[in-house]
RNA sequence: GUGGGCGUAGCUCAGCCUGGUAGAGCCCUGGAUUGUGGUUCCAGUUGUCACGGGUUCAAAUCCCGUCGUCCACCCCA
């Protein structure tokens, strides 16, 4: 084979690509319920916009980019993720005039140049949604809701949601103090990779595997939150309770991305190995003021598709869906029925799916293929019988000769028949 | 970026340890029925044994390197 999918990739083909399909029009169905509306935004951007959104220290700018120069000396990046993108469409097309809150959501692919492994990919793709200009907890809860109930629709039972809040500008200064203090004095027993945390972004020393032992001497966030994001959280809280939605409070659950406020959250599946997140958004309620905004309170949460599809319950109603069969199948027995083939099928579908088969195999494997196919009905072409076709009902094993004038009158009787019967 | 497993027919895999010119099942094609499908039976096609180098009279098999893939670390969807 000469080329190959560039690592980290994947073809999504037959009979895979149905139950994308399905699964994303899951999601567009839930989404639409609760009025958010599709956006659309550019698969590369410039550079700058996800190193200021995202942020310089995390990994997925430090190490993940496709960063390309173009022709103009421009450094553009293939996204890592879209937020930042939807935010920077959202103020470049004045959508932050429209007052009231602006529902958002997004389906596509993202790059990140990782190691593959289980549920990870360099191309991936995500589904996601973003609630911009809403402050209140209800939002949240909203936001969380519509992930929850598209997995339930998809037949997934018992998911965990985990929830923390990481607070605001208000009381991460202090918090930030408190927890440098600590680290200090727990300095010794830190990993050599937590070290480094330490400095650039404390609070991911939560993150670590390996420094189980020593979380629990440091200060949580969530135990220090100013007053407002302590009446938030607690909203929250009593708001999913209210809607009978079980979740896990982790106040070691930290985000890798610097935009995150109060409200984070993560929907985790033990089936899907080391990377074992579904999805993970939260609040980012300073991000459109950075990118230049007006201040704007906002939420959102981004979801891994090859991930669900992954993990997807054996009883999942998508998995049934295999693709539609054809409704006729056209078996052209020789080269001198060609053209009148073509002219059948066509003809036919006004009417129907119609698949045609012009390997000019033997009748027998044509059949055979007909069947195969799932097809109703096998249209027999053969040039030796001039002006007619052999009808042939492939369930009941019954054939009858049409006039060719006849056709497409005897095919809508007979298929909206053999529809009432399978109704 | 680091570590480990794996790479043989379109697919799932055996063979590798103990070197001797490559196998099974499924799929596919033709036939048994001088064009009519489920089953059965008969016959047939499947390959640069990932790639490159080395050892050897001889390498799918042993050794080294490269690439790919899977899993883990890191991180995240």
């Amino acid at each position: 084979m000469k080329y190959k999918r560039p690592r980290g990739t994947q073809d999504i083909v037959p009979p895979a690509v149905h139950i994308w399909r399905e699964v994303e029009e899951a999601f567009k169905r839930t989404f639409e319920k609760h009025c958010y509306e599709q956006i659309r935004t550019p698969i590369f951007e410039s550079t700058e916009l996800f190193e200021r959104a995202v942020g310089e220290q995390t990994d997925i700018i430090s190490k993940e980019m496709y960063t390309f120069t173009d022709r103009g000396g421009r450094s553009l990046t293939l996204r890592p993720e879209n937020t930042a993108s939807v935010i920077r469409a959202y103020l470049e097309s004045g959508m932050h005039r429209r007052g009231g809150i602006v529902r958002l959501y997004y389906i596509g692919p993202m790059f990140r140049y990782d190691r593959p492994q289980a549920g990870r990919y360099r191309q991936f793709h995500q589904v996601g949604l973003e609630a911009i200009g809403g402050a209140s907890p209800a939002i949240d809860v909203e936001v969380i809701e519509t992930f929850m109930i598209t997995l339930e629709e998809l037949g997934f039972r018992g998911l965990m949601l985990k929830l923390n809040s990481v607070g605001c500008r208000t009381c991460r200064g202090p918090y930030r103090k408190l927890l440098l203090k600590a680290l200090d004095g727990v300095r010794e027993v830190l990993c050599s990779d937590c070290e480094d945390r330490a400095f650039k972004n404390p609070l991911r020393v939560f993150d670590c595997k390996r420094c189980e032992g020593v979380k629990e001497k440091l200060p949580t966030i969530l135990a220090n939150l100013c007053k407002d994001c302590r009446a938030h959280y607690d909203a929250v809280k009593a708001a999913l309770e209210a809607l009978g939605r079980s979740f896990e409070e982790d106040p070691y659950l930290v985000r890798g991305l610097d935009y995150y406020t109060r409200t984070a959250f993560e929907v985790i599946h033990g089936d899907l190995g080391a990377q074992n997140a579904l999805c993970g958004g939260g609040r980012y309620d300073d991000l459109v003021e950075q990118c230049g905004g007006p201040p704007t309170p906002a939420i959102g949460y981004s979801a891994g598709l090859e991930r669900i599809i992954s993990v997807l319950p054996k009883d999942s109603p998508v998995l049934r869906e295999a693709g539609v069969p054809p409704d006729i199948y056209v078996a052209c027995v020789d080269e001198g029925g060609m053209s009148r083939a073509l002219k059948i099928a066509s003809l036919l579908r006004s009417v129907a799916a119609v698949e045609a088969d012009f390997s000019m195999r033997s009748l027998k494997t044509q059949l055979r293929s007909a069947e195969k196919s799932g097809a109703k009905i096998a249209a027999i072409v053969d040039s030796s019988s001039r002006d007619e076709i052999l009808w042939k009902n492939l369930a009941e094993r019954k054939q009858v000769g049409v006039p060719d004038g006849d056709i497409l009158d005897f095919a809508k009787r007979t298929l909206a028949a053999s529809k009432e019967d399978g109704a």
